[in-house]
Order: structure tokens, then sequence, then C-alpha cells
DNA sequence: AATGAATGAGTATTCATTCAT
DNA sequence: AATGAATGAATACTCATTCAT
């Protein structure tokens, strides 16, 4: 399971010239890429070194420990995200389903696809071993997001553009849907039979419009009699 | 992180209790349980056996090691599951919509709701490490299970009920509602605001509304102009 | 290093019908066998027990300990053993030398060629570990049988057969074969080329001759002048 | 058997003292020690770190495991120490019993009373356990060294100082000599009645006159007409 | 500041010994 | 008496952390 043999640092890393204080942020990247691969336990604090480009005490010299580099890498990689997804709701002219869409594609774009979503797969796979961690980002990603999502489907309700259904189960909707795509990035295999020839984007289209038909309003559905 | 005072076995049990078909039973039930909750490297063998209610040794006297161990715990709760799972659908006389509930609602009783369900977040944590395994789990759940909702909405294609969507991304659509219960069981506060006062049930019967309104051939849909 | 596969009984040992005051000395020979062929350390209780045919619990039922099982395959292959071996010099009539053959040919035929040889590497390898079990050796083994050789030598000096040598010297000689012989089948390739291509008798007599020419009293020896 | 209180390291010895080059050696050292003297399985890993100065993990930052360091321990020990001992055999004026004696009395400087005569104790004690380094053992010195002694009895026969006995006999009846002699240093008490009294150098002149003796052209030996 | 040799607490694994059957 | 499942002390090995350079 350890690979000694790709612990050499990355070769293109000049050595002397890097300005120190890019360290720190060039270690909680290491880290993270890391810590979503292979686990807090798993993952050696010498490795973590290695794939900066630094020797195994550099990294104690910016993070006292283990523990703490683990703690900076989860919040420097959620605190403050969802403020460039969030804000602009109040001022949306389109329909509501169409700010569903907008909202998921600027997720992809802004969290999704960058190394951000591993925090994503570490609070699965670590959250209960570090519950102080779990909560923080509960508190500061789940909360705030389902908020925001919460909102979101409530707006077309209220327009009279959605179905007045139970409004959480429609926000897990969306939310698994995001999840499923962070962890498929980063667990392949897991998931899905083939993330790497799923295209996101298409697939974000193809929910979005999912979503828009089944929560619309319904002209006239004479089959949907079932239950 | 560790707890070295949580060790002490279940108290109920007399020690040296001689019970050698019930045991590797027993201690994949608490090997599970433990991977699942902590993951694999952060998990003692000790733990394994105070879980367990024996001694360090005796998990020795049935698994030659750790990493024996943990195979077996995969191989036991995913062999044959599926089996469980699959099966009716040539003879079912009622609509597509219909069967697909009837397959997320048993996939929930049979897999999602038990202990089994705790090897998708296995995968999702530990796959990277353990490729022999994700290949395993793979080939032997998600190709097989991805089959199974491939047919099944291409059944629905094919007899008109759904619309001609992509048939990837609709499969993709039901696996990430089961990944997110299974997920959301084992990492609670990772995926969801509150999954502990989300009814699993309740919500798959809302998504199977979703996708069952949301796949329907629509009659009119004079508002969905977009895109 | 281990073999488990080794490990299944003797076939030939039908398991019931032995009688009880044969299993100490089975499980005696067993230990012996591989005390000798693997160290003390090295040899597993199991491992003992399984050459005997017997459980492994059946051995702690003779002897309380794998000390004291040690100790008892010592005594038992060592007590004794000399008296075979001593005794009739006073009324032997022919020549030291011969008698020197004899006593060589003798110890082969009763010691050298047998199991408790095996004694000798024993200590050699497990000496220093058990001094209490090195100084009963050498008290039961050693001194009498240097004994034994110090008045052969001498008896062959009085008489004026052997040349005035220092007659310790002499006797490491004649022990040293001795030992080469036991260790050699023990050790096969430790001591010497080719153990199994040569004949210990045929190799005793050679030396036996090489001791009478070299300790005979020389008629006139002009070319030995060196040193 | 373990004396835990024989750990404390040798008291002299600086705590973290950094010295790279010098630890391989002062560990083999120290293991080479130990192996002899208690064997490889009863050797612990701690032991030798402790008789080296350092601390258990500085072991493994030399060599990867037990097995490895063994290895190299009988590597190091055995390697070229041949070459310091044959070679000068072909302008050599003298007497072959003179060259033999010269040959003895250099293998006791160059080989017998240094550590290295610790490894012929360990090929016996642990040559069964580790056929790999039997093997090598036998090819690097024993096959080597028995061919030196080889040409050199032959020599003697071939100019008529010796007898044509069975050259192989007379080989091993040096090598026996040698055996005992480094068989003694490193387990007292069970080779001989005291080889702390014994002086090396004197019995191998004692011996090397035996031979001489021995294998000498009889001008007459009328009494010799045994066998 | 950076390095990497050294440390030692912690964990997987073995095996002598115990004991319920 | 005999068995073999169960125990736990002992030991090889790992890796976060320290510190001399």
């Amino acid at each position: 399971m350890t690979s000694a043999h790709l612990l050499e640092r990355t070769a293109h890393a000049p050595r002397r010239e890097r300005r120190k204080d890019e360290r720190p942020a060039e270690l909680l990247d290491a880290a993270l890429a890391l810590f979503v691969e292979k686990g807090y336990a798993a993952t050696r604090m010498e490795e973590v070194a290695a794939r900066a480009g630094v020797s195994k005490g550099t990294v104690f010299l910016y993070f006292p420990s283990k523990l703490e580099l683990f703690k900076q890498v989860v919040r420097r990689n959620i605190s403050g995200r969802l403020g460039l997804w969030d804000g602009r709701f109040a001022d949306f002219a389109g329909s509501s389903a169409e700010l569903l869409r907008l909202t998921m594609l600027l997720w992809w774009e802004r969290i999704g696809s960058t190394p951000a979503s591993g925090i994503s797969k570490l609070m699965v796979s670590e959250g209960q071993n570090f519950p102080e961690m779990a909560e923080f980002f509960h508190h500061e990603v789940i909360v705030p997001g389902q908020l925001i999502l919460h909102r979101l489907i409530e707006r077309g309700i209220e327009r009279g553009e959605f179905r007045p259904v139970c409004v959480e189960h429609a926000v897990q909707g969306v939310v698994s849907v995001m999840v499923f795509l962070a962890l498929s990035r980063h667990s392949p295999n897991a998931c899905t039979q083939n993330f790497m020839t799923l295209d996101p984007v298409a697939y974000l289209h193809h929910h979005a419009d999912l979503i828009a038909r089944g929560l619309a309003v319904a002209p006239a559905q004479p089959k949907e009699s079932l239950r």
C-alpha cells in the first residue's frame, strides 16, 4: 500500500528559489491531495513533504502537527467558498428552474471541478474520526449550502413554478447529485461504472432538466395516479 | 483519536468461550463496522477483537492478517447481494416508473438499510488504497447494478413511457440517490444537513416521483424551451 | 523460515493406540530433532507436538514449559552415555594407538552416529543462552570425556609408545575430530565441503592413523628440524 | 533468558549523535556479536540497537528488516576474507609441512582470532534455518578454503614429502582443527574442557607438528602394521 | 530556514501457555 | 488424558516528532 518510490519530490520544483510565504499554501495543497487520495491515517508526513518539494522537517516548521495540518487543510478549502456561490438570487429575473441550473453549474465551476471538492470525500471518509472537523464542515458548508437551495426551491414554489413538494426532499435531491459528482472524481470506480467517460457538465444539464420537469407544475398528468 | 478506554469487550461476554463456528462471522461483523466507521488504517486489530468480545490473538486465529480480514469483510458483504435484487423484471406487468420505484425500495430494504451498505463508504474511502478490492467491487456490484438500471430505463423508453433521454445520465441519477443514502447513514453530517431526521423511504418515494415525472413523455411543456 | 505445511503429524502414528508411558520419550525425541535442526527459539511447541503425533496441549501435560522440555532433552541425551564408552582401558592389552582407534570408533558407534550427537550442536548453538545446561554438559560430558582421552594419551607416553607431547593439546586434537564429525552431521555445508560423501568411519581410521604416526616415537626424523 | 535490564546503551555514548557513515558498520558489528552469541531468533533488534548505542528505530534506518541485517552481517564478514589468506603458495620455497603450518597460523591471525570467526558458529547454528546463507557461505568460504588446502596437500604428495594419503581426509583433518578453534572461542564449555586456558597458537603448532609427522613419508615404521 | 538523522510511542503479528470441553 | 480455542506478553516494524547541524 505504501509506495516508497513515489516519494521523489516533484521534479520541476526548483529548490532554493521558492519564497517562504508560498510554502504553507504548497504544503496545504500537497496535503489536501494526499489526504483525499489515501485518507488521513494512511498519509505520511514525509509524503506530504516530498510532494511539496521540501524535506520532512520543513513541514513541522509551518504546521506543529499532523492534526493541525489536517485542520488547516480543511479550513482553507472550506472558508469563504460559498460566498463565491451565494448571493445573487434576489435580483435574478429568470425562472427558478433556470436559477437552479445556473446554481448547479456554478457549483461545479467554482467548487466541484476544483481540488476543494476533495473535502467532501474527506468528510465522508474521516468525519467520524474528527468530529470537530465534521462539525465545522457541517456548519460552514452543509448548512449554508442547503439554505441556499432551500430558498431556491421555495422561491419556485412561491412563484407557482414548482409543485408544493417537500422542500427538504427536493434539496436532498440536488445535494445528492453534487455529492455524487464530487465523490466520483476522487473515488473512481467506487460510485459509478465509468466516471472517466462521464461529462459532468452534461450530466448536470441532464439533471437540471430532470428536476425542472419533475418539479414542474403538471398541466395534466392523468397517468400519474400511482401510489 | 485512539480511545484506549473503549477497548473493553462487550460487557456480557464471558471469557474463554469456545465458539469456533460463530467467530468468523462475529469478527467480520465487528471489522465491517469499524472499517466503515474509522477507515482501514485507523482501525486497530485489538479494537476489532474487543468489539467481537475476544482477545487480540483470537482474530489471528481466523484471519492471517489485517489485509486478509479486510478482503474477507468486503467479499462477504458483496458476493451475491445483487442476486436478491435482480430478477423479476421480465414478468413485471406495471409501468416502468413503478418498476423503478420498487427497485429502489427493494434496494433499500435488502442492502441500503443493512450493514452491507457500509461497503459503499469503504470503497469511497479506501478504494484508492486497495485497487484490487475496488476492482472487485466494481465488477461485482457497480457493473451488474448499473446493468439492471440500464435495462430498466431502456424498457421505459422502448415502451414509450419515458422520453428518449441519455440512458447513462438517467442511470447515474438513480445511482446517485442510492450512493447518497448509503453514505449518509455512515457519514452523518458529511452529506446532508440532518440525515437523522430524514426518512429514507419517504425520500426514495419522493425521488421515484421526481424521476417518474421528469422522465415522463411530456404532453405539452410550452415553458420548457430552455437550452 | 517456518514451514506450516510440515506440521501434519507423522502419518504412520496410530492415534489412540499409543501407551501413555511412551509419550515422554516420543516427545523428547521429537524435541531433540527440532531443537538441533532449528535451534531452541526457532522451534515451536506445536511443531514438537505435531512431530510426536499429538496435539499442542498434550506437550504441556508431560512438560510444564518449553524450558523444562529443553532441559530434559539435554539431560536424557547426556546422562550415562559415557558409561557405555568408558571402562575397559585397564585391561586392554594392545597398543595405545590401537586403543585410541577403538575408542574413536566406539564413540562413533555409540554416540556420534546416533541422534544424541545433536546435543553437541545444541551446546554450540545454545550454550550461551542456557549457562546451566552448558555447565551440566561440561560437567557430564566434556570433563569425563577428556579425562578418558587424557588417561589414554598418558598411557601411551608412559609406555613409551607416544612422544612426550603436551597431553592437553593431544586431547584437543582427538576431540576436535569428534566435534567436527558430530557437527557436520547436523550442519551440512557449514563445516566441510561435502559431508554427504564423506565416510565417517573411514575418516576416523584416517585420523587414527595420522595420530598414531604423529604421536609415535620417531625413530629418526632428520627433516623435521623445523621450528 | 531475555535480559531487559541489559539494554542500556554503552554508557559513554551521547544521545542523538549524528554519524551516518559509521552507523552501518557499528550496527553490523553489534549484530554479529549478538547473533553469534545468542542466535538469530533469540537476538532482539532492540538489543542490537542498544549495543550499537542507538535506539530501536535507528536500526531500521539502515537495514530494512532483521533478515536483511542478518544477511549483511554474513556477507560483510565473509566477502574477500579468503583473499587475505590465499595467494602466495606458488612461490613458496620451503617444505609443504612448513607451508601448512604457516597457512594455519595465517588463518588464525586473519580470521580465526577476529570477530569474523563467529560466522562459522553462525553457520553451524543457523545454516538450516537460512539455506540461502548457508549456500553462500559454502560457496564463498568452504569451497575455496578447501581448495587451497587440497592443493597444499597435493603439493606435499607430489613433492614426495607426504605419504599418498586420501587427500580429502587430510583436508578434513586440517579443517576440523580450524572449525574447532573458531567454535571454541564462541561456545566456551561446549567443545572443550578449558578453552580459556588453551593457547590457540600453541595448539596450532602442536597440530602442525602432528600433521607433519603423521603425513611424513615414514622411513621405517615396523610397528605400524595395523590395518 | 532547512535538512534529515535519531527517537520512541504505537501497532501488527507470533507463540508459549491456559483451560473449557 | 487429550484436545485445540483462547489468551496476552513479547517482538518486529512504522512513522510522527525532535533536534543537531
